[in-house]
RNA sequence: GGGGGGUUGCCCGAGUGGUUAAAGGGGGCGGACUGUAAAUCCGCUGACAUUGUCUACAUAGGUUCGAAUCCUAUACCCCCCA
């Protein structure tokens, strides 16, 4: 049951950056069609840009039609230019192999591969890697006017750059067209979807599948989700925001979102969430009366780790956001503090320091590397920015013995609002 | 090759013999306010030590009761003349 609504459900979110033909693509969706969009395994994990168009997917699929997730384990050998400044390494053999396998098996978990509209995970390595070079020129190259390519802004960014581009990469886009015709002759697939850097690649698709197969194809791309000013969503200092939890941590990922710059919330929710109009009406209102609350963004970071970590992560991202903004730390046990902070940095310290007198402040604050020298933490302490369980510590004489342990083992210190460290208090054989 | 100027704490930048651990600004760090935001305001910002000691103003020596401040040499930087 193909829904009718699914172009204007991606027009409300924002999603249509551009077409090649509107009024093609509202006549095929009137009936189930099959849909594609390629993901890059760059990394084995897929983060946030990957999961705007996994997310495109599951649109298409809810809506009735089938969605063919396409990873580059072929076009991944090569590097696609588009949107890059400059020449981009080959990655190994093997380290692709892991990605794709990585990529491939978070997919999996967002599409829904039974039913009549099973969606297909499909590699193009997989009918690349029999295909002559001799045999692709024949076959491909011939239908691609030079003139035509050297047009495309992936290329021409390049050539006015400073950096130039190789052979290897100028000749990206003929893969991914083919990939397009390829799926247009073996499963039916007519429309392919990307973020708007794809633009170029999708283009050439519909051109060689009109001159391979004289059939129309059409492309639909999706904007790049940015920021108001004007930086990809999804990068931190510390690096990217990865689905991955073992690259970033469902707390992490919370706090992400939940940080959303107010101008940018409601774009998130459009692009990558399955929050209906109603109530993203009635966030982007309440964002706009009382910005303060933050409901928008506790909606947003709420529905991405539960989407993304499940109940499980979401609730651990909520615990650990509660005690490390909140209260008091105290009646845990090391395995719920361990994850609760498991972002956070923690040190070793013999446990018979807490016998006795008991272990300094200042030294404490010196082995969690909270503090540059016992000078600074004496002066943090008397500032009032130190804390241990987040209790603010009164004076430097203060000696912490068992009685302040937060669990088991564990000691939770705090420099200023937010910087956390841990103290293990093992014990030595 | 000759002449002149410079080198200060994380950065910029005052200071030209004596409360100078060194003005001021930036940055950083705390705190207050707030929305886990921005702006703002306040405090701190060499080390060690329960207010005293040590190490610091390019490096090494010297003069002096006392130097970042004077002298000598060395290194690096800038400018002018050849």
């Amino acid at each position: 049951m193909p829904s009718a609504d699914l172009l204007s459900e991606l027009r409300w979110r924002g999603l249509i950056h551009q077409c090649t033909d509107e009024a093609a693509l509202a006549e095929l969706l009137k009936t189930p069609q099959t849909f594609y969009i390629g993901f890059d395994p760059t990394a084995t994990s897929l983060h946030v840009g990957g999961l705007m168009q996994l997310m495109m997917l599951r649109r298409f699929q809810q809506a009735g039609h089938r969605p063919i997730a396409l990873v580059g384990g072929a076009t991944g050998m090569i590097g696609d230019p588009s949107g890059k400044s400059e020449e981009r390494n080959l990655q190994t053999d093997e380290q692709l192999e892991a990605n794709v396998a990585g990529v491939a098996a978070q997919m999996r978990a967002f599409l829904d591969f039974d039913g009549p509209q099973a969606a297909l995970l499909l590699n193009n390595y997989d009918w690349m890697k029999d295909f002559s070079y001799l045999q692709f020129l024949r076959d491909v190259g011939k239908y691609f006017p030079v003139g035509t390519m050297l047009g495309k802004d992936s290329v021409r960014s390049r050539l006015d750059g400073d950096s130039g581009l190789s052979y290897t990469e100028f000749s990206y886009m003929l893969l991914q067209a083919y990939d397009f015709v390829r799926l247009a002759k073996e499963y039916d697939c007519r429309i392919q979807g990307g973020g708007s850097d794809q633009w170029g690649n999708i283009t050439a698709g519909i051109d060689l599948g009109r001159r391979m197969l004289g059939q129309p194809l059409v492309g639909l791309t999706a904007p790049l989700l940015l920021t108001s000013d004007g930086r990809k969503m999804g990068k931190t200092e510390r690096g990217a925001i990865w689905l991955d939890p073992e690259r970033t941590s469902p707390y992490a990922f919370y706090q992400y979102w939940r940080q959303v710059d107010d101008a940018d919330v409601m774009r998130c929710i459009a692009y990558l969430t399955e929050i209906d109009r109603e109530e993203y009406d009635a966030l982007a209102a309440q964002t706009a009366e009382d910005p303060g609350r933050c409901a928008a963004q506790q909606r947003l970071a709420e529905w991405m780790t539960q989407f993304v970590h499940g109940d499980d992560g979401l609730n651990s991202a909520l615990r650990a956001s509660k005690m490390l903004f909140g209260g008091e730390i105290e009646a845990l046990d090391d395995r719920e503090l361990g994850e609760i902070f498991e972002d956070v940095p923690s040190s070793e310290v013999d446990r018979a320091a807490l016998d006795g007198d008991g272990l300094w402040v200042v030294e404490a604050f010196q082995r969690a590397g909270l503090t540059s020298s016992n000078g600074d933490a004496r002066r943090t302490i008397k500032e009032g920015g130190a804390y241990v369980n987040n209790r603010r510590v009164a004076n430097a004489n203060v000696r912490l013995t068992a009685n302040d342990l937060a669990s088991e083992t564990m000691m939770v210190l705090r420099k200023g609002k937010r910087k956390y460290a841990l103290l293990r208090f093992s014990q030595e054989p």
